[in-house]
RNA sequence: GGGCCUGUAGCUUAGUCAGGUAGAGCACCGGGCUUUUAACCCGGUGGCCGGGGGUUCGAAUCCCCCCGGGCCCGCCA
Protein backbone atom coordinates (compact mmCIF):
# COMPACT_ATOMS: atom_id res chain seq x y z
CA UNK A 1 0.00 0.00 0.00
CA UNK A 2 1.45 3.49 -0.86
CA UNK A 3 2.12 5.75 2.21
CA UNK A 4 -0.55 7.98 1.58
CA UNK A 5 -3.30 5.40 1.11
CA UNK A 6 -1.92 4.31 4.42
CA UNK A 7 -2.24 7.06 6.50
CA UNK A 8 -6.01 8.03 4.92
CA UNK A 9 -6.53 4.35 6.64
CA UNK A 10 -5.15 5.55 9.40
CA UNK A 11 -7.00 8.68 9.53
CA UNK A 12 -10.41 7.32 8.84
CA UNK A 13 -10.14 5.77 12.40
CA UNK A 14 -11.08 9.80 13.71
CA UNK A 15 -14.53 9.72 12.11
CA UNK A 16 -14.24 13.38 11.77
CA UNK A 17 -13.91 14.85 8.29
CA UNK A 18 -10.30 15.61 7.30
CA UNK A 19 -7.92 18.70 7.63
CA UNK A 20 -4.88 18.26 5.92
CA UNK A 21 -2.27 20.87 6.41
CA UNK A 22 1.02 21.95 5.88
CA UNK A 23 2.40 25.05 7.36
CA UNK A 24 5.80 27.09 5.86
CA UNK A 25 6.97 30.52 7.37
CA UNK A 26 7.17 32.67 4.39
CA UNK A 27 10.60 34.09 5.29
CA UNK A 28 12.60 34.23 2.29
CA UNK A 29 12.36 31.93 -1.63
CA UNK A 30 11.33 29.34 -1.39
CA UNK A 31 12.73 26.05 -2.45
CA UNK A 32 11.73 22.79 -3.45
CA UNK A 33 12.43 21.52 0.20
CA UNK A 34 8.87 23.45 0.91
CA UNK A 35 7.54 21.05 -1.67
CA UNK A 36 7.84 18.10 0.04
CA UNK A 37 5.99 19.50 2.97
CA UNK A 38 3.55 20.38 0.87
CA UNK A 39 3.23 17.11 -1.68
CA UNK A 40 3.06 14.92 1.73
CA UNK A 41 -0.02 16.70 3.25
CA UNK A 42 -1.81 16.72 -0.08
CA UNK A 43 -1.34 13.84 -1.35
CA UNK A 44 -2.69 12.60 2.09
CA UNK A 45 -5.47 14.85 1.14
CA UNK A 46 -5.95 12.83 -2.14
CA UNK A 47 -5.27 9.36 -0.65
CA UNK A 48 -8.31 10.66 1.79
CA UNK A 49 -10.75 11.65 -1.13
CA UNK A 50 -9.86 8.66 -2.84
CA UNK A 51 -11.22 6.23 -0.17
CA UNK A 52 -14.04 8.04 0.39
CA UNK A 53 -13.52 10.52 3.25
CA UNK A 54 -14.21 13.91 3.79
CA UNK A 55 -11.37 15.96 3.18
CA UNK A 56 -10.03 19.49 2.89
CA UNK A 57 -6.55 20.83 2.15
CA UNK A 58 -5.25 23.96 3.89
CA UNK A 59 -2.14 25.59 3.41
CA UNK A 60 -1.42 27.92 7.01
CA UNK A 61 1.16 30.59 5.74
CA UNK A 62 2.63 32.01 8.82
CA UNK A 63 2.33 35.38 7.87
CA UNK A 64 2.72 36.11 11.59
CA UNK A 65 5.53 35.10 12.44
CA UNK A 66 8.02 37.67 12.69
CA UNK A 67 11.22 38.49 10.54
CA UNK A 68 14.34 37.14 12.79
CA UNK A 69 17.00 38.56 11.69
CA UNK A 70 18.08 40.60 8.44
CA UNK A 71 18.85 37.57 5.88
CA UNK A 72 21.71 38.11 3.33
CA UNK A 73 19.37 39.10 0.63
CA UNK A 74 17.81 42.60 2.81
CA UNK A 75 19.45 45.55 2.85
CA UNK A 76 20.30 47.10 6.22
CA UNK A 77 16.97 48.80 6.53
CA UNK A 78 15.39 45.54 7.62
CA UNK A 79 16.75 46.25 10.99
CA UNK A 80 14.00 48.00 12.15
CA UNK A 81 11.34 45.10 11.43
CA UNK A 82 12.94 42.65 13.82
CA UNK A 83 10.58 41.39 15.46
CA UNK A 84 7.74 42.13 13.46
CA UNK A 85 5.47 39.70 11.71
CA UNK A 86 6.64 39.14 8.23
CA UNK A 87 2.72 40.00 7.43
CA UNK A 88 3.39 43.85 8.78
CA UNK A 89 6.91 43.90 6.86
CA UNK A 90 7.09 45.63 3.06
CA UNK A 91 8.35 43.09 0.31
CA UNK A 92 11.66 43.64 -0.35
CA UNK A 93 13.10 45.40 -3.12
CA UNK A 94 15.35 43.16 -6.22
CA UNK A 95 18.50 45.37 -4.12
CA UNK A 96 17.10 44.13 -0.76
CA UNK A 97 15.88 47.50 -0.37
CA UNK A 98 12.04 47.89 1.64
CA UNK A 99 10.04 48.30 -0.94
CA UNK A 100 6.78 50.66 -0.80
CA UNK A 101 4.58 48.11 0.90
CA UNK A 102 2.14 47.45 -1.28
CA UNK A 103 2.71 43.89 -1.15
CA UNK A 104 3.29 42.39 2.07
CA UNK A 105 6.98 40.69 2.93
CA UNK A 106 5.08 37.34 3.53
CA UNK A 107 2.86 38.04 -0.09
CA UNK A 108 5.82 38.85 -2.16
CA UNK A 109 7.71 35.35 -1.05
CA UNK A 110 4.26 33.33 -1.12
CA UNK A 111 2.49 34.39 -4.21
CA UNK A 112 5.24 32.78 -6.54
CA UNK A 113 5.52 29.60 -4.38
CA UNK A 114 1.34 29.38 -4.77
CA UNK A 115 2.18 29.72 -9.09
CA UNK A 116 4.37 26.96 -8.59
CA UNK A 117 2.31 24.77 -6.90
CA UNK A 118 -0.80 25.52 -9.53
CA UNK A 119 1.24 23.78 -12.30
CA UNK A 120 1.76 21.07 -9.69
CA UNK A 121 -1.70 20.49 -9.27
CA UNK A 122 -1.77 21.75 -5.84
CA UNK A 123 -4.57 23.99 -5.19
CA UNK A 124 -4.76 24.49 -1.20
CA UNK A 125 -7.05 26.42 0.82
CA UNK A 126 -5.22 29.24 2.10
CA UNK A 127 -5.58 30.61 5.17
CA UNK A 128 -3.23 33.18 6.75
CA UNK A 129 -2.07 32.76 10.07
CA UNK A 130 -2.31 36.59 11.01
CA UNK A 131 -5.55 37.20 9.54
CA UNK A 132 -6.64 33.90 12.32
CA UNK A 133 -4.93 36.61 14.73
CA UNK A 134 -7.11 39.74 13.56
CA UNK A 135 -10.08 37.74 13.45
CA UNK A 136 -10.25 36.80 17.20
CA UNK A 137 -10.20 33.13 16.30
CA UNK A 138 -7.05 32.54 18.64
CA UNK A 139 -8.20 34.93 21.90
CA UNK A 140 -10.37 31.92 23.19
CA UNK A 141 -7.28 29.97 23.40
CA UNK A 142 -4.79 32.47 24.20
CA UNK A 143 -7.21 33.17 27.27
CA UNK A 144 -6.66 29.69 27.82
CA UNK A 145 -3.57 29.46 28.00
CA UNK A 146 -2.68 32.62 29.79
CA UNK A 147 -4.78 30.65 32.89
CA UNK A 148 -3.18 27.37 32.29
CA UNK A 149 0.47 29.18 31.88
CA UNK A 150 1.59 27.15 34.76
CA UNK A 151 0.67 23.65 33.07
CA UNK A 152 1.65 24.75 29.77
CA UNK A 153 5.35 25.99 31.16
CA UNK A 154 5.55 22.77 32.89
CA UNK A 155 5.21 20.59 29.70
CA UNK A 156 7.13 22.24 28.20
CA UNK A 157 9.69 22.06 30.19
CA UNK A 158 9.42 18.66 31.19
CA UNK A 159 9.55 17.67 27.32
CA UNK A 160 11.56 19.89 25.96
CA UNK A 161 14.29 20.08 29.02
CA UNK A 162 13.94 23.05 28.53
CA UNK A 163 14.39 26.02 31.21
CA UNK A 164 11.33 28.96 31.06
CA UNK A 165 11.90 31.73 33.34
CA UNK A 166 9.45 32.39 36.17
CA UNK A 167 7.51 34.85 34.23
CA UNK A 168 7.18 33.25 31.24
CA UNK A 169 4.23 33.94 29.58
CA UNK A 170 2.44 32.42 26.38
CA UNK A 171 1.83 35.60 24.69
CA UNK A 172 3.98 37.49 22.85
CA UNK A 173 2.39 41.34 22.98
CA UNK A 174 3.75 43.93 19.93
CA UNK A 175 5.37 46.81 21.29
CA UNK A 176 4.82 50.66 20.32
CA UNK A 177 6.86 49.29 16.23
CA UNK A 178 4.90 46.63 15.94
CA UNK A 179 7.84 44.48 16.85
CA UNK A 180 7.54 41.18 19.44
CA UNK A 181 11.49 41.64 20.71
CA UNK A 182 11.95 43.10 24.31
CA UNK A 183 8.23 43.13 25.32
CA UNK A 184 7.83 42.82 29.00
CA UNK A 185 4.19 41.26 30.09
CA UNK A 186 3.50 43.15 33.34
CA UNK A 187 -0.66 41.84 33.32
CA UNK A 188 -3.41 40.55 32.05
CA UNK A 189 -6.98 41.23 31.94
CA UNK A 190 -9.16 39.85 29.00
CA UNK A 191 -8.73 40.85 26.65
CA UNK A 192 -6.04 42.81 27.43
CA UNK A 193 -2.37 42.16 27.87
CA UNK A 194 -0.71 45.19 29.15
CA UNK A 195 2.76 45.45 28.72
CA UNK A 196 6.20 47.44 28.73
CA UNK A 197 9.09 48.11 26.25
CA UNK A 198 12.79 48.45 26.98
CA UNK A 199 12.25 52.58 26.96
CA UNK A 200 9.84 52.10 29.72
CA UNK A 201 7.01 53.39 27.02
CA UNK A 202 3.96 50.91 27.93
CA UNK A 203 0.94 49.47 26.35
CA UNK A 204 -1.86 47.24 26.19
CA UNK A 205 -2.49 44.20 23.68
CA UNK A 206 -6.02 43.23 22.27
CA UNK A 207 -6.04 39.58 22.24
CA UNK A 208 -9.05 39.40 19.99
CA UNK A 209 -6.48 40.98 17.42
CA UNK A 210 -3.47 40.46 15.97
CA UNK A 211 -2.20 43.30 18.41
CA UNK A 212 0.54 39.91 19.28
CA UNK A 213 0.82 36.33 19.43
CA UNK A 214 1.60 33.00 21.11
CA UNK A 215 4.67 31.58 20.80
CA UNK A 216 5.27 28.76 18.48
CA UNK A 217 4.84 25.65 20.38
CA UNK A 218 1.67 26.78 21.77
CA UNK A 219 0.91 28.34 18.35
CA UNK A 220 0.62 25.16 16.40
CA UNK A 221 -1.37 23.19 19.10
CA UNK A 222 -4.00 25.86 19.00
CA UNK A 223 -4.14 26.30 15.38
CA UNK A 224 -5.00 22.35 15.45
CA UNK A 225 -8.05 23.19 17.37
CA UNK A 226 -9.34 25.92 15.63
CA UNK A 227 -8.88 24.74 12.26
CA UNK A 228 -9.79 21.36 13.22
CA UNK A 229 -6.31 19.82 11.91
CA UNK A 230 -6.30 16.04 11.77
CA UNK A 231 -3.07 15.28 10.30
CA UNK A 232 0.20 18.02 9.65
CA UNK A 233 2.74 15.89 8.78
CA UNK A 234 5.76 18.12 9.80
CA UNK A 235 9.89 18.20 8.83
CA UNK A 236 12.02 16.01 10.88
CA UNK A 237 13.13 19.50 12.77
CA UNK A 238 10.07 19.39 14.65
CA UNK A 239 9.80 15.66 15.15
CA UNK A 240 13.23 15.34 17.29
CA UNK A 241 12.34 14.29 20.67
CA UNK A 242 11.40 17.43 23.03
CA UNK A 243 10.80 19.09 19.78
CA UNK A 244 7.60 21.32 18.61
CA UNK A 245 5.29 18.06 17.78
CA UNK A 246 5.92 16.38 21.25
CA UNK A 247 5.28 19.51 22.98
CA UNK A 248 2.28 20.41 20.78
CA UNK A 249 0.87 16.81 21.38
CA UNK A 250 0.19 17.44 25.68
CA UNK A 251 -0.52 21.02 24.93
CA UNK A 252 -3.29 20.58 22.38
CA UNK A 253 -4.70 18.41 24.38
CA UNK A 254 -4.84 21.01 27.83
CA UNK A 255 -6.56 22.99 25.28
CA UNK A 256 -9.26 21.00 24.81
CA UNK A 257 -8.43 19.37 21.02
CA UNK A 258 -7.30 16.25 19.89
CA UNK A 259 -4.30 16.81 18.70
CA UNK A 260 -3.02 14.95 15.12
CA UNK A 261 -1.19 12.12 14.76
CA UNK A 262 2.65 12.75 14.99
CA UNK A 263 4.11 12.29 11.20
CA UNK A 264 7.16 13.40 10.33
CA UNK A 265 9.15 13.25 7.13
CA UNK A 266 12.35 13.33 5.89
CA UNK A 267 14.39 16.24 4.28
CA UNK A 268 15.65 16.31 0.45
CA UNK A 269 18.90 17.11 -0.20
CA UNK A 270 20.41 18.34 -3.38
CA UNK A 271 22.39 15.42 -4.78
CA UNK A 272 25.65 15.42 -2.70
CA UNK A 273 25.18 18.79 -0.93
CA UNK A 274 23.92 17.92 2.05
CA UNK A 275 20.45 19.85 3.35
CA UNK A 276 18.92 22.69 1.84
CA UNK A 277 20.17 26.36 2.51
CA UNK A 278 19.30 29.71 1.50
CA UNK A 279 21.93 31.34 3.03
CA UNK A 280 24.56 28.73 1.82
CA UNK A 281 22.98 28.69 -1.68
CA UNK A 282 22.45 25.06 -1.39
CA UNK A 283 19.22 25.61 -3.14
CA UNK A 284 16.78 25.22 -5.98
CA UNK A 285 13.14 26.96 -6.41
CA UNK A 286 10.10 24.89 -7.20
CA UNK A 287 10.09 27.41 -10.08
CA UNK A 288 13.31 26.50 -11.50
CA UNK A 289 12.94 22.33 -10.69
CA UNK A 290 9.19 22.91 -12.34
CA UNK A 291 10.92 24.50 -15.76
CA UNK A 292 13.44 21.44 -15.69
CA UNK A 293 11.24 18.56 -15.06
CA UNK A 294 7.77 17.67 -16.13
CA UNK A 295 4.87 18.42 -13.24
CA UNK A 296 3.87 14.38 -12.87
CA UNK A 297 7.84 13.65 -12.64
CA UNK A 298 8.18 16.18 -10.15
CA UNK A 299 5.12 14.90 -7.92
CA UNK A 300 6.77 11.45 -8.39
CA UNK A 301 9.90 12.36 -6.98
CA UNK A 302 7.94 12.86 -3.96
CA UNK A 303 5.56 10.03 -4.44
CA UNK A 304 7.70 7.18 -4.89
CA UNK A 305 9.80 7.86 -1.52
CA UNK A 306 8.16 6.48 1.41
CA UNK A 307 8.13 9.46 4.14
CA UNK A 308 10.89 8.38 6.34
CA UNK A 309 13.85 8.77 3.71
CA UNK A 310 15.66 11.38 2.59
CA UNK A 311 15.67 12.46 -1.11
CA UNK A 312 18.65 12.93 -2.97
CA UNK A 313 17.01 15.73 -5.66
CA UNK A 314 19.39 15.89 -8.81
CA UNK A 315 19.08 17.23 -12.06
CA UNK A 316 21.62 15.53 -13.62
CA UNK A 317 21.73 11.89 -15.08
CA UNK A 318 19.58 10.52 -12.27
CA UNK A 319 16.70 12.62 -13.76
CA UNK A 320 16.99 9.95 -16.66
CA UNK A 321 16.28 7.30 -14.87
CA UNK A 322 13.41 8.97 -12.86
CA UNK A 323 11.58 9.78 -15.70
CA UNK A 324 12.35 6.83 -17.24
CA UNK A 325 11.33 4.86 -14.48
CA UNK A 326 7.98 6.60 -14.33
CA UNK A 327 7.27 5.75 -17.91
CA UNK A 328 7.77 2.12 -17.45
CA UNK A 329 5.97 1.99 -14.34
CA UNK A 330 3.34 3.44 -16.58
CA UNK A 331 3.40 0.08 -19.18
CA UNK A 332 4.74 -2.62 -16.71
CA UNK A 333 2.35 -5.44 -17.40
CA UNK A 334 1.52 -7.47 -14.03
CA UNK A 335 2.20 -11.81 -15.07
CA UNK A 336 2.00 -14.59 -13.59
CA UNK A 337 1.36 -15.85 -10.09
CA UNK A 338 0.00 -12.83 -7.72
CA UNK A 339 1.97 -13.74 -4.31
CA UNK A 340 1.26 -11.08 -1.29
CA UNK A 341 4.24 -9.65 -1.93
CA UNK A 342 3.79 -8.83 -5.60
CA UNK A 343 0.14 -7.59 -4.75
CA UNK A 344 1.52 -4.93 -2.18
CA UNK A 345 4.15 -3.73 -4.61
CA UNK A 346 1.92 -3.27 -7.35
CA UNK A 347 -0.34 -1.35 -5.00
CA UNK A 348 2.64 0.91 -3.88
CA UNK A 349 3.19 1.86 -7.37
CA UNK A 350 -0.02 2.21 -8.12
CA UNK A 351 -0.86 4.81 -5.71
CA UNK A 352 2.79 6.52 -6.71
CA UNK A 353 1.08 7.34 -9.61
CA UNK A 354 -1.58 8.15 -9.22
CA UNK A 355 -0.60 10.42 -6.94
CA UNK A 356 1.92 11.35 -9.01
CA UNK A 357 -0.75 13.04 -11.78
CA UNK A 358 -1.13 16.67 -11.61
CA UNK A 359 -4.84 16.39 -12.29
CA UNK A 360 -6.77 14.24 -9.18
CA UNK A 361 -8.11 11.20 -10.95
CA UNK A 362 -7.23 11.24 -14.33
CA UNK A 363 -5.88 8.39 -15.72
CA UNK A 364 -1.81 7.98 -15.13
CA UNK A 365 -1.68 6.91 -19.08
CA UNK A 366 -2.45 10.16 -20.14
CA UNK A 367 0.56 11.14 -18.92
CA UNK A 368 2.25 8.45 -20.54
CA UNK A 369 5.35 9.90 -23.47
CA UNK A 370 6.28 6.62 -25.11
CA UNK A 371 9.86 8.57 -25.18
CA UNK A 372 12.64 7.95 -23.04
CA UNK A 373 14.55 11.18 -21.59
CA UNK A 374 17.16 9.98 -22.79
CA UNK A 375 16.34 9.85 -26.79
CA UNK A 376 14.56 13.08 -26.29
CA UNK A 377 17.29 14.60 -24.82
CA UNK A 378 19.19 13.39 -28.17
CA UNK A 379 16.51 14.78 -30.27
CA UNK A 380 16.66 18.01 -28.60
CA UNK A 381 19.75 18.85 -29.07
CA UNK A 382 20.17 17.98 -32.45
CA UNK A 383 16.90 19.13 -33.53
CA UNK A 384 16.22 22.70 -33.44
CA UNK A 385 12.64 22.82 -34.64
CA UNK A 386 9.75 20.92 -32.66
CA UNK A 387 8.63 19.36 -35.88
CA UNK A 388 11.29 17.96 -36.90
CA UNK A 389 11.54 16.02 -33.78
CA UNK A 390 7.67 14.74 -33.50
CA UNK A 391 8.99 13.52 -37.89
CA UNK A 392 11.47 11.65 -35.99
CA UNK A 393 9.51 10.18 -33.59
CA UNK A 394 7.02 9.31 -36.16
CA UNK A 395 9.94 7.68 -38.03
CA UNK A 396 10.92 5.80 -35.21
CA UNK A 397 7.56 4.36 -34.62
CA UNK A 398 7.51 6.12 -30.65
CA UNK A 399 4.31 8.58 -32.05
CA UNK A 400 1.89 7.83 -34.70
CA UNK A 401 -0.03 10.71 -36.02
CA UNK A 402 0.39 14.76 -33.76
CA UNK A 403 1.93 14.62 -30.78
CA UNK A 404 0.42 14.26 -27.78
CA UNK A 405 0.24 17.23 -24.86
CA UNK A 406 2.26 15.36 -22.38
CA UNK A 407 5.02 14.75 -25.11
CA UNK A 408 5.02 18.45 -26.34
CA UNK A 409 5.74 19.32 -22.69
CA UNK A 410 8.59 16.79 -22.26
CA UNK A 411 9.84 18.28 -25.04
CA UNK A 412 9.67 22.27 -24.06
CA UNK A 413 10.99 21.26 -20.58
CA UNK A 414 13.97 19.05 -22.31
CA UNK A 415 14.80 21.79 -24.20
CA UNK A 416 15.19 24.52 -20.71
CA UNK A 417 16.90 21.37 -19.00
CA UNK A 418 19.50 21.09 -21.91
CA UNK A 419 20.37 24.74 -22.14
CA UNK A 420 20.38 24.93 -18.02
CA UNK A 421 23.67 24.07 -16.04
CA UNK A 422 21.99 21.26 -14.82
CA UNK A 423 22.10 19.37 -17.59
CA UNK A 424 24.39 16.52 -17.40
CA UNK A 425 27.89 16.30 -19.65
CA UNK A 426 27.77 12.93 -20.18
CA UNK A 427 24.22 13.43 -21.99
CA UNK A 428 25.44 16.58 -24.16
CA UNK A 429 26.11 16.30 -27.83
CA UNK A 430 29.47 18.19 -28.35
CA UNK A 431 29.92 19.20 -31.69
CA UNK A 432 33.71 19.17 -32.20
CA UNK A 433 35.09 22.15 -33.59
CA UNK A 434 39.13 20.37 -34.20
CA UNK A 435 39.91 16.67 -33.91
CA UNK A 436 42.12 16.13 -31.19
CA UNK A 437 45.14 14.26 -30.88
CA UNK A 438 43.72 11.19 -29.24
CA UNK A 439 40.69 11.20 -31.21
CA UNK A 440 42.63 11.66 -34.23
CA UNK A 441 44.85 8.20 -33.43
CA UNK A 442 41.25 6.39 -32.67
CA UNK A 443 40.72 6.72 -36.67
CA UNK A 444 41.44 3.94 -38.73
CA UNK A 445 43.36 4.73 -42.39
CA UNK A 446 40.13 2.99 -43.78
CA UNK A 447 37.97 5.20 -41.81
CA UNK A 448 40.47 8.37 -43.08
CA UNK A 449 40.01 7.31 -46.43
CA UNK A 450 36.10 6.71 -46.23
CA UNK A 451 35.83 10.44 -44.22
CA UNK A 452 37.73 11.70 -46.98
CA UNK A 453 35.21 10.12 -49.82
CA UNK A 454 32.40 11.50 -48.05
CA UNK A 455 33.49 14.96 -47.43
CA UNK A 456 33.86 15.05 -51.03
CA UNK A 457 30.29 13.90 -51.50
CA UNK A 458 28.90 15.75 -48.96
CA UNK A 459 30.09 19.23 -50.43
CA UNK A 460 28.44 17.84 -53.62
CA UNK A 461 25.00 16.94 -52.14
CA UNK A 462 21.88 18.83 -51.64
CA UNK A 463 21.42 19.58 -47.97
CA UNK A 464 18.95 17.26 -46.82
CA UNK A 465 18.50 14.26 -44.80
CA UNK A 466 17.71 12.13 -47.90
CA UNK A 467 20.93 13.36 -50.03
CA UNK A 468 23.05 13.12 -47.14
CA UNK A 469 22.14 9.65 -46.36
CA UNK A 470 22.59 8.93 -49.90
CA UNK A 471 26.42 10.58 -49.44
CA UNK A 472 27.29 8.73 -47.38
CA UNK A 473 25.56 5.19 -48.79
CA UNK A 474 27.62 6.19 -51.83
CA UNK A 475 30.67 6.44 -49.62
CA UNK A 476 30.92 3.44 -48.31
CA UNK A 477 30.73 1.50 -51.29
CA UNK A 478 33.07 3.08 -53.03
CA UNK A 479 35.51 2.96 -49.51
CA UNK A 480 35.45 -0.77 -49.25
CA UNK A 481 35.03 -0.51 -45.17
CA UNK A 482 32.14 -1.99 -43.22
CA UNK A 483 28.99 -0.11 -42.71
CA UNK A 484 29.84 -0.28 -38.64
CA UNK A 485 33.69 1.41 -39.00
CA UNK A 486 31.88 4.23 -41.06
CA UNK A 487 29.64 5.16 -39.07
CA UNK A 488 32.23 5.25 -35.72
CA UNK A 489 34.59 7.27 -37.93
CA UNK A 490 32.02 9.72 -38.55
CA UNK A 491 31.25 10.13 -35.13
CA UNK A 492 34.75 10.12 -33.93
CA UNK A 493 35.47 13.13 -36.06
CA UNK A 494 32.43 15.06 -35.44
CA UNK A 495 31.24 13.70 -31.60
CA UNK A 496 34.22 12.18 -30.73
CA UNK A 497 32.95 9.08 -29.56
CA UNK A 498 32.65 6.11 -31.28
CA UNK A 499 28.65 6.23 -30.93
CA UNK A 500 26.18 8.70 -31.73
CA UNK A 501 22.60 9.83 -33.01
CA UNK A 502 21.79 8.72 -36.28
CA UNK A 503 24.49 10.31 -38.38
CA UNK A 504 22.32 11.87 -41.36
CA UNK A 505 20.32 14.04 -38.95
CA UNK A 506 23.36 14.86 -36.89
CA UNK A 507 24.92 15.99 -40.08
CA UNK A 508 21.87 18.09 -41.56
CA UNK A 509 21.19 19.82 -38.07
CA UNK A 510 24.78 21.27 -38.41
CA UNK A 511 24.86 22.47 -41.49
CA UNK A 512 27.18 21.99 -44.48
CA UNK A 513 29.85 24.55 -43.76
CA UNK A 514 30.64 23.21 -40.06
CA UNK A 515 30.68 19.85 -40.90
CA UNK A 516 32.90 20.11 -44.18
CA UNK A 517 35.26 22.21 -42.21
CA UNK A 518 35.55 19.48 -39.30
CA UNK A 519 36.01 16.83 -41.83
CA UNK A 520 38.79 19.12 -43.87
CA UNK A 521 41.05 18.17 -41.30
CA UNK A 522 41.23 14.82 -42.00
C1' G B 1 24.14 14.25 25.69
C1' G B 2 18.84 13.32 23.77
C1' G B 3 16.32 11.49 19.46
C1' C B 4 14.92 10.16 14.40
C1' C B 5 16.01 7.81 9.85
C1' U B 6 18.94 4.30 7.38
C1' G B 7 22.14 -0.37 6.10
C1' U B 8 18.96 -5.78 0.80
C1' A B 9 23.13 -7.52 -6.28
C1' G B 10 28.70 -2.91 -8.57
C1' C B 11 24.82 1.46 -8.11
C1' U B 12 19.55 3.10 -6.93
C1' U B 13 16.18 0.46 -4.43
C1' A B 14 10.90 -2.75 -3.57
C1' G B 15 9.40 -5.94 0.04
C1' U B 16 9.55 -4.57 6.94
C1' C B 17 3.52 -1.75 9.71
C1' A B 18 -0.33 -7.20 8.92
C1' G B 19 6.46 -13.38 9.33
C1' G B 20 5.55 -18.05 4.64
C1' U B 21 10.81 -20.20 -0.79
C1' A B 22 14.55 -12.48 -1.88
C1' G B 23 11.80 -8.69 -6.63
C1' A B 24 12.99 -4.55 -9.99
C1' G B 25 15.67 -0.76 -12.70
C1' C B 26 20.50 1.02 -14.09
C1' A B 27 25.24 -0.84 -15.20
C1' C B 28 27.61 -5.18 -17.18
C1' C B 29 27.77 -9.58 -20.52
C1' G B 30 25.48 -12.23 -24.68
C1' G B 31 22.02 -12.37 -28.77
C1' G B 32 18.61 -9.91 -32.37
C1' C B 33 18.04 -5.60 -35.57
C1' U B 34 22.23 -3.47 -38.66
C1' U B 35 22.11 1.67 -45.91
C1' U B 36 23.38 1.90 -36.66
C1' U B 37 18.94 7.69 -33.54
C1' A B 38 23.24 6.66 -27.28
C1' A B 39 17.01 4.00 -30.17
C1' C B 40 14.41 -0.67 -30.03
C1' C B 41 13.57 -6.15 -28.79
C1' C B 42 15.13 -10.83 -26.24
C1' G B 43 18.16 -13.43 -22.71
C1' G B 44 21.88 -13.84 -18.77
C1' U B 45 25.63 -13.23 -14.68
C1' G B 46 25.27 -11.22 -9.96
C1' G B 47 22.35 -11.18 -2.94
C1' C B 48 25.04 -15.94 3.93
C1' C B 49 18.90 -9.03 3.07
C1' G B 50 25.33 -4.73 8.06
C1' G B 51 26.90 -8.41 12.33
C1' G B 52 25.38 -11.40 16.58
C1' G B 53 21.69 -13.46 19.72
C1' G B 54 16.40 -14.55 20.78
C1' U B 55 10.95 -15.73 19.61
C1' U B 56 8.83 -19.14 15.82
C1' C B 57 7.35 -25.09 12.35
C1' G B 58 9.26 -20.82 9.53
C1' A B 59 12.50 -14.16 10.19
C1' A B 60 14.98 -9.23 5.37
C1' U B 61 10.27 -8.78 8.22
C1' C B 62 8.95 -9.29 15.37
C1' C B 63 12.31 -8.55 20.17
C1' C B 64 17.37 -7.44 22.33
C1' C B 65 22.60 -6.08 21.69
C1' C B 66 26.55 -4.31 18.61
C1' C B 67 28.76 -1.88 14.20
C1' G B 68 28.53 1.55 9.99
C1' G B 69 26.16 5.85 7.35
C1' G B 70 22.91 10.31 7.25
C1' C B 71 20.36 13.92 9.90
C1' C B 72 17.64 16.82 13.75
C1' C B 73 17.60 19.12 18.73
C1' G B 74 17.39 28.85 18.77
C1' C B 75 14.54 29.84 13.59
C1' C B 76 14.45 26.73 9.15
C1' A B 77 10.61 21.70 5.64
Amino acid sequence: MHWADFRAQRLRDRGTPQVIVSGITPSGEFHIGHLREILTAEMIHRACLDAGLESRYVFIVDSMDPLRRVYDFLSEDYEQFIGVPLAYIPAPNTDGTPSNGETSYAEHFLNPFLEALKEIGVFPEIVMNHETYENGQFSEKIDLAIRKREEIREIIMRVSGRELPEDWFPYSPRGPNGSMDGITVTSYEYPHVFWVDENGVSGESDIRRADGKMPWRLDWAARWIIHGVTCEPAGKDHGAAGGSYDTGIPICELLGGSPPDKIVYEWIQLKGMGPMSSSSGVTIGPMEALSLVPPEILRYVIARSKIGRHIEFDTGGALFEMADEYERLLTMPDEGEITKRMRTRIDTREGALRMSQVVRGSDPLESFAGVSFRHLAMLAQIKSSDEEVWQSLRKSNHISGEPSRSIISRLSKMRSWVESEHFPETARINIQTEIDEKTRSEISDNQASFLRELSANLGSCEWSENSITDAIRNSIKNSEITGKDAFSGIYLAILGAKHGPRASSLIAEIGKDDVLAILSVI
